[in-house]
DNA sequence: TCGTTATTGAAAACGATTTTCAGTTAATTA
DNA sequence: TAATTAACTGAAAATCGTTTTCAATAACGA
């Protein structure tokens, strides 16, 4: 997403367009790759180089309830983020193993699937999640 | 899994059927849900008081390697622990996120879908991670 | 039973994330 | 523009899950 929307975004909750945030958001809107906090932090201190790494956690907090981030579950250890491109609606990660890179898709055909999934067992679905890994035409 | 199973399986990896490990793969045997490291160990103690939670980590990773167990990437925070009914193959869980009942189920319907995203992204599709969030019949 | 070696648990170390809190800043108002 | 104020911030400390260290123990084969 364009760094100009998810600013507008926020000022649609009635939040503050700080500069802490605002360098947060644009690290976000420029990078294709997963991030995680740390590293956030790290690129975010270019553009403004009193950010805190706590802000990094509080914005990212903000963004994910908002839907504008999505975490990524990797295989072990900790968590990593990606700003998502589409917004509505909900979707998956294609990720690159190697360097990072996310690519998002909604179309997971997973309609019939859940489906017999609750008929099945009798769960009451309520929401799913997939990630697809792999590795990208750069890193191949 | 059987615990007599799951104890033949690490009879064959070479590996030493210790106390604490037995409580480890009683626990896990007997629960049909998702559990927390700690939660093994509070359960594990009750068959061998002495079970230390470093032991329970060790034991997890050991069996996560030996695909006996299978991580659980819950929506936000820490990981947790389920053992797995077919050893053989991949397989994907369907989760009640009130009880944390895990239900294992392997067609996932996702050939067509990968084959599509690795001809349209020129990602070279390696794997996958398919979660499912529910309620299940008796939570509901 | 004995000896070898893998395994164990307590304690300490570690690393990521969260909380606390006093100071700062963005946005609103005068 | 200047004053006001509640939201926001960063440093430091606290917390929490996980890993490492290491001396002691226990499984298992001889
Ligand atoms: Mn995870
Ligand atoms: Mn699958
Ligand atoms: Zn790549
Ligand atoms: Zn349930």
């Amino acid at each position: 997403m364009k760094i100009a929307e998810l600013e507008q975004r926020l000022r649609e909750q009635g939040l503050k367009l700080t500069r802490p945030r605002q360098a947060v958001l644009e690290v976000l809107s420029r990078s294709g790759s997963r991030l995680s906090p740390a590293e956030i932090h790290r690129q975010g201190r270019r553009s403004y180089r009193r950010l805190g790494l706590v802000t990094v956690y509080r914005t990212l907090a903000l963004l994910e309830e908002m839907g504008l981030v999505q975490r990524v579950h990797t295989e072990t250890g900790c968590h990593s983020f990606a700003g998502v491109r589409s917004p509505e609606g909900h979707h998956h990660q294609l990720i690159c193993k190697d360097c990072g890179r996310v690519e998002e898709f909604s179309d997971c055909a997973s309609e019939q699937l859940l489906a017999k999934l609750q008929k099945e067992t009798g769960f009451a679905v309520e929401d799913h999640r997939l990630e697809v890994i792999g590795c990208c035409p750069k890193c191949q």
